[in-house]
DNA sequence: GGTCAATTTCAAACCGCTTTAAGTTTAAAC
DNA sequence: GTTTAAACTTAAAGCGGTTTGAAATTGACC
């Protein structure tokens, strides 16, 4: 563990110099800068973070909470979105420090994390409509930004995707195809795109005169359990006729649709319609389920290696009206999707 | 942002006194003790982590660096495996660093994570046969566990799965329905649990006179693309008779195995029997499969939940050997598994 | 009351780096 | 040969904690 003063001291030069030359102020001479920047190579020097840490204030790092329960089960996409995440961080040498915190406790945790200085900025990630983490970072001038867009007009960085287009043309698609009963497997209420999703949705149908009853628009967390509970229900049809079509907020809850439809002897693609946001991840690709999916898709990756650059010129500074993206999101049209069965599905 | 000193000079102590009073040291007087505590949480006094870090030279950080190339999956077990371990973190006031580096950069960046001196400890996972990771770690004195058991009598702490029982008994099942056209779906060449498992499969069946064809065990990232490009290839029968079981050493493995048996009309459980080992990811459950899976099970969560507290016992001095640790793993048999056919497969 | 030890508190040094303000050289201009 | 600006270099003061060694206080005991 080489110091700054014992490559100062090896140099016959003051560790004021040195610091200078290796962090390329300008006031130092040519010769002298290579002469340090060789020794330091030559000593395997590395400045301790610590330090560099204290005296700067500045931490090279970006926080993230992860949030989770015990016993609750973790949003696969998070690893993609990480993964993204990550990679954009280290291109630009910062690191990421991850801490997980109990649903319960995520206010206070970020007041911690933000408290102990060990961090430069945050990533916030699925936000709820009115986020009181958002508020909070916003009143304490934090630097962060956000995955998500929660309003129309907002003052903070942040990436998402066009849900509104995406959830509005997989709907018409739909409509086109001439479904009437469509459901619509959304996340959990009270998340921002969830609420926007649902907006798209019902927009869309209402613009063709298409009535939602409210049984049609289900919220829950973005499993395949959760997927098949739910389509199961419907298909019952014990709480009258089933949906011709589903459209799902995620492909995992696509998966538990087909199971469901499956066990009712349906065939997908024909007696009912499925649509599925596809976040691409990539062990389990849309394209090769049994029916292959037609999906709305826009990579989660892309969202990480996004947001990472977002912090980065967040934290140099950058207004964040500056830094605000909404990324474009396809509509690929697979098999799982085919015209509205002729009697509307009244016979199964 | 409270500092220390304002602290003391608030209370009319120095900072020697408030330091010692919150860090619980016995040369304080109790009702100062008292006193000053109350002060820290009535100004929402949280130490300066960097300061801290400087002066005790502990971080209070472990570090885990994040293998994945730009382009290529991130393996989904990882967020699970995150699950735990930040969860166990957590629970000991520790944060973890998230690194990215691609698979050609990783003994540099775990040099560089160690010598920027932010951090205390390392998580090293997927450990190869011959771990250069491991070998530097090691010979540099630094503080690591490893997920993963990589040889018979090792001087450095881990936590694995008993990769050996669950093979063999997972064999022996198949052997005992009657199948003898056995294959193996295996982890990456080189890894050390893929070796451990591909040992336990050939030496079970070995024990059985049963020969094991070169061409019947495969090494592959476990994808479910991975499982179904391999398992076509067998039922192709191009290149010989196919296998009648299937050894995937993931679920995903076996839904790809699934969906190229489906595709090649078998029934699964009754033409085909296909076993995997399931590490458990919540959002993808083996007893859901459309055939529900036979399965060895080890909830990979708590590798990550064990680890996090051998990382901070050896950061507080543990022995190594002292915190070594193998997993038992359940066989779960459903309906995967069935008789061998009549006719040994060869029919098809 | 004086002594001694135990208890409690403090001043100051230190961790390793950055940065300000000031000092010293060097080169150009007069 | 000064004068002056430009080019380099440095000493020293932080950053916000911890920790050492010494001093001040307290109380028990003779």
């Amino acid at each position: 563990m080489t110091t700054l003063r014992e490559l100062a001291t090896h140099l016959g030069l003051s560790p004021a110099t040195v610091s200078r030359a290796l962090n390329g102020f300008p006031e130092v001479g040519k010769k002298t800068r290579i002469r340090v920047v060789e020794a330091a190579k030559a000593l395997d020097y590395r400045p301790n973070t610590s330090a560099r840490r204290l005296a700067t204030g500045k931490s090279g790092m970006v926080g993230i909470i992860f949030r989770a329960a015990r016993n609750l089960l973790v949003d696969p996409h998070f690893v993609e979105y990480l993964a993204g995440l990550s990679m954009g961080l280290a291109e630009r040498e910062l690191d990421l420090i991850l801490r997980h915190a109990p649903p319960g406790a995520q206010l206070a945790s970020y007041q911690r994390l933000i408290a102990s200085g060990s961090i430069d900025g945050l990533i916030v990630s699925a936000p709820e409509v009115d986020d009181r983490r958002i508020a909070m970072l916003t009143e304490r001038n934090f630097p962060f930004v956000v995955h998500g867009q929660v309003g129309e007009d907002v003052a903070y960085g942040f990436y998402d995707i066009d849900n509104h287009g995406a959830f509005s043309r997989a709907t018409e698609l739909l409509i086109a195809l001439g479904h009437r009963r469509i459901a619509l497997l959304n996340g959990s209420a009270g998340l921002a795109f969830a609420v926007q999703r649902e907006a798209a949705f019902r927009t869309t149908l209402a613009a063709q005169g298409i009535h939602v009853p409210a049984r049609f628009v289900s919220h829950a967390d973005m499993s395949e359990d959760a997927g098949y509970n739910q389509a199961a229900k419907w298909l019952s049809g014990l709480h009258g006729f089933p949906p011709t079509a589903f459209l799902c907020s995620s492909t995992l809850m696509a998966i538990g649709v087909m199971r469901a439809a499956g066990e009712a002897g349906l065939e997908i693609g024909k007696d009912i319609s499925i649509i599925a946001h596809d976040d691409v991840l990539p062990h389990l690709r849309s394209e090769h389920f049994s029916t292959p999916l037609t999906v709305t898709r826009a990579p989660i990756r892309e969202a990480g290696l996004c947001l990472a650059e977002m912090i980065h010129k967040r934290i140099d500074g950058a207004a964040p009206r500056s830094l605000q993206r909404t990324a474009n999101v396809d509509l690929i049209v697979r098999s799982s999707t085919g015209a509205a069965p002729q009697d509307g599905g009244r016979s199964w």
